[in-house]
RNA sequence: GCGGACGUGGCGAAACCGGUAGACGCAACAGACUUAAAAUCUGUCGCCCUUUGGGCGUGCGGGUUCAAGUCCCGCCGUCCGCACCA
């Protein structure tokens, strides 16, 4: 539902826009590599590409049902080499361009499985199938250079105006640009340094500790005659790879008993701990603790007894020690500083640089967060990376003639690890170069490297290259992109890189892939649950015991499983009494998903179309309900009847032609804006004004307009009304209805009349009466007076056709 | 942990630049039609009271203003994202 709902809202633009006359280009495709067709393979033991093939088509019958205006000539599936090979030899263009490299980096590695997961396969720290606690591993691994362009991608946010702004604000965070010093500690005794980024320099004099990652190059040579800093490495490296793990995880520290010199006092000497929560991605991979202002170096500090020194001063509180767990992170003086104390927090920032950079010891920088993008994968069910390692040669890319590096066929999931690199021969060929035996790159690509760059191929797809640069820049960048809220950072931002890329090496001429961009909400339903006693299966699988089995298995029923009596609910069949849970996404986990076949069975894909656009704004949740749909088939009908009850008639309904003409303009205004629920609401008013009004020459003409005006939201009703209605041709080709502008003002206007702010009256009056006139209405009102209680106005607020406020 | 949002009747919501809170729909209730039911049609529908009137009301507590759902400050709750799900 999830999907309608979603295609149903750009069916409706594209019908809507096609009627005014513009060229409208609503093609489909299918993102259809991932791990969901590895996970049927290994559970259901068919192969990922039939299971995927056949679920491509069951979705293609549905989507068609369901009377989408797409042009199908364009469909393409990223999971086919006729779509997988261009992207191989844009991978190579971007490969010589010196946009892609490789080095090392950690994975989730399942000891057990011997196999890398991913984040969604590690659960509680442990692998989803095994159950073994997962470790972080280092592979070398194909990486983007997203960060060459971490600068532009940043600026560009600002030309994207029809972008939600928290999509723009989430994007922006997460590159996540600061600047700050780059400063280096001298290891006392040396000549070695340890470099640290902080966007903190002028907490300098309350630092306390230097800390560095586990990965970090001093901790693996010191770790090489120390096997307790081993031990604390390893412990690092244990559970999940992602910042929300990383952050949580308990702070620990590891002493190295080395010190370094305080760049501004020499004599003044700080600990060197390694630690889990610096992270070697960022920055140096080293950072200096100032426990007083961030909340990670105080817990830090408390915990291994470290010297707390404030040194920015919270309120008029100065006082060298600092008390308490919670960091002061805000703005004030800085103190217990020397020769920075009074300065301003940014004051001291730009003074300690300058210092820094004069006496040569440390740098201003410009950070960011963003990451070069990691895509290889180490798995079967993705594109090919298009290269060859051999011994003699090193790494080299397969010549384009080559391409399409197709997938294997016959590849088995019954064993763990990945397919690729098990299969007997594929992996085996002749180096380009040398001739000698080489083996080919196992990693596939990222399935987001697939959604990179598939809005170009819709706009065209020649069979012998990626596209073709004219045709592509005749349609791109894309007009209004509708998806989920989850896609707001990756996919959004991976797709602004790929183009880019594709700009740098001569391949298109725009920078942004979507101009216009609107995120729409789920598709919601309540959740249900029994419990029930085990299985013998469930028994023998588990090892229970009979004793032990008297407790019962939880399980999630499907809406079709449940019936409602009263307030009671119950499993149908067994009687047995379901727990209603939350309303979530529906998802096949939780069963709560409603399959929409049936619904069009019942209710005809009108109906759902017409669910999908009511009630919630689009940029909201939706709850799926039955007698929601069932109000919308009422609807239909109600529309239906109007046009099959249709009668000639003479005479003019000025009213009714008002709201004809309110109707035309205010839902043409509310599609435009993809305000959905309010053009629902629109045609729902008009059709109440119909069936309220007398025949009449006015109600017959509203009669006729009504099907255009719905003909974007209920296109097969629309079709049959309009042949019903004698008209020749198709409803779709059709121009959105003009309406007169005169009608839309109105003469007279109901104004609110307030005494001391509180409503006591309403008047109609003319449009655009004075501030006179109003007064003097107002203050003859009964109501009014009986709400003065004699009292004299002391002032009189009059906003003209809004209201009068009398003050007293 | 970091980041982002959201909170209005029984429910989904609407309310443009601060100017009549609850348009429109769902559910519910009453009535008409019917032997009956369904469908359809008509009406009621935020809460409370001393009911041609009045009081209260947009998560909670403050503030600004003639006027606050809307602006400001502080809470509470819920949801989403966090780089190998897509």
């Amino acid at each position: 539902m999830g999907h309608v709902r979603n295609y149903t809202m750009g069916d409706v633009l594209a019908r809507y826009k096609a009627m005014t006359g513009h060229a409208v280009l609503h093609p489909m495709g299918w993102d259809s590599f991932g791990m969901p067709a590895e996970n049927a393979a290994m559970e259901k033991k068919v192969h990922p590409g039939a299971w995927t093939r056949s679920n491509i088509e069951a979705m293609k019958k549905q989507l068609k049902r369901l009377g989408l205006a797409i042009d199908w000539s364009r469909e393409l599936s990223t999971c086919e080499p006729e779509y997988y090979g261009h992207e191989q030899a844009l991978f190579l263009d971007f490969y010589k361009a010196g946009l892609v490299y490789r080095k090392e980096s950690e994975v989730n590695w399942d000891p057990v499985d011997m196999t890398v997961l991913a984040n969604e396969q590690v659960i509680d720290g442990r692998g989803w199938r095994s159950g073994a606690l997962v470790e972080r591993k280092k592979l070398n691994q194909w990486f983007l250079k997203i960060t060459d362009f971490a600068e532009e991608l940043l600026e560009g946010l600002e030309s994207l105006d029809k972008w939600p702004d928290k999509v723009r604000l989430m994007q922006e965070n997460w590159i996540g640009k600061s600047k700050g010093l780059k400063l280096t500690f001298n290891l006392t005794g040396t000549h070695d340094g340890i470099d640290v980024f902080t966007t903190r320099p002028d907490t300098l004099y309350g630092a306390s500790f230097v800390a560095i990652a586990a990965d970090h190059p001093l901790a693996q040579s010191l770790a090489e005659n120390a096997p307790a800093l081993q031990d604390f490495i390893a412990e690092c490296k244990r559970g999940g790879t992602t910042a929300a793990e990383l952050e949580t995880a308990e702070k620990m520290g590891f002493n190295t008993n080395l010190t370094v010199e305080h760049p501004l006092d020499p004599s003044w000497h700080l600990p060197v701990y390694v630690a889990n929560f610096v992270l070697m991605d960022y920055g140096t991979g080293a950072v200096f603790g100032c426990p007083a202002h961030d909340q990670r170096d105080l817990d830090f500090a408390r915990k291994y007894k470290l010297p707390v020194r404030r040194v920015v001063a919270e309120g008029d509180v100065t006082d060298s020690e600092f008390d308490g767990d919670v960091a002061y992170t805000g703005p004030g003086r800085i103190v217990n500083s020397d020769w920075m104390d009074g300065m301003g927090v940014d004051e001291a920032k730009a003074a300690i640089i300058a210092k820094a950079e004069q006496e040569g010891w440390g740098e201003g920088q410009t950070q960011y967060r963003l990451r070069d993008w990691g895509v290889s994968r180490q798995r079967y069910w993705g594109t090919p990376i298009p290269i060859i390692h051999c011994e003699f040669c090193g790494v080299l890319p397969v010549p384009r003639n080559e391409l399409p590096v197709k997938l294997p066929e016959d590849v088995s999931f019954d064993i763990h690890g990945n397919p690729l690199d098990r299969h007997p021969t594929w992996k085996h060929v002749k180096c380009p170069n040398c001739q000698e035996p080489a083996v080919r790159e196992t990693d596939t690509l990222d399935t987001f490297a697939d959604s990179s760059w598939y809005f170009i191929r819709f706009a065209s797809q020649p069979d012998d290259k990626p596209f073709d640069k004219e045709e592509a820049e005749a349609w791109l960048p894309v007009g209004q992109y509708i998806g989920g809220i989850e896609h707001a950072i990756l996919h959004l931002l991976y797709a602004r890189f790929w183009t880019r890329a594709l700009q740098k090496v001569g391949k298109l001429d725009f920078a942004e892939p979507f101009a216009a961009l609107f995120t729409q909400g789920m598709v919601t339903h309540e959740t249900y649950q029994i419990n029930r006693p085990p299985t013998e299966e469930e028994k023998r699988v588990f090892g229970w015991t009979d004793d032990a089995a008297t407790e019962s298995v939880t399980e999630w029923l499907s809406p079709e499983q449940i019936e409602r009596h009263g307030d009671r609910v119950v499993e149908v069949g067994t009687g047995r009494a379901v727990k209603v849970g939350r309303i979530e996404k529906m998802s096949k986990s939780k069963k709560n998903v409603v399959d929409p076949d049936p619904m069009f069975d019942q209710y005809g894909a009108d109906a759902v179309r017409w669910f999908m656009l009511s009630d919630s704004p689009p940029e909201r949740d939706l709850e799926w309900s039955e007698s929601g749909i069932e109000g919308t088939w009422r609807f239909v009908n109600r529309v239906w009847r109007l046009v099959d009850g249709l009668e000639a008639a003479e005479g003019e309904d000025k009213a009714l032609d008002k709201s004809l003409h309110r109707a035309i303009a205010g839902i043409a205004a509310d599609i435009e804006a993809l305000h959905f629920n309010k053009a629902v609401a629109k045609v729902h008013g008009l059709v109440n004004d119909i069936e309220k009004a007398a025949p009449s020459a006015s109600r017959a003409a509203a009669i006729r307009t009504l099907p255009l005006l719905v003909a974007p939201m209920l296109p097969h009703l629309a079709e049959e009304a309009w042949v019903a209605l004698g008209n020749d041709g198709l409803i779709a080709g059709q121009p959105w209805p003009s309406h007169d502008p005169a009608l839309l003002i109105d003469d007279e206007v109901t104004i609110a009349v307030q005494v001391m702010g509180k409503l006591r009256d309403t008047l109609t009056v003319a449009k655009g009466s004075s501030k006179d006139a109003l007064e003097a209405l107002a203050l003859a009102s009964e109501k009014v007076q009986r709400a003065m209680d004699g009292a004299s106005p002391k002032k009189i607020i009059v906003v003209p056709d809004r209201l009068v406020n009398i003050v007293i």
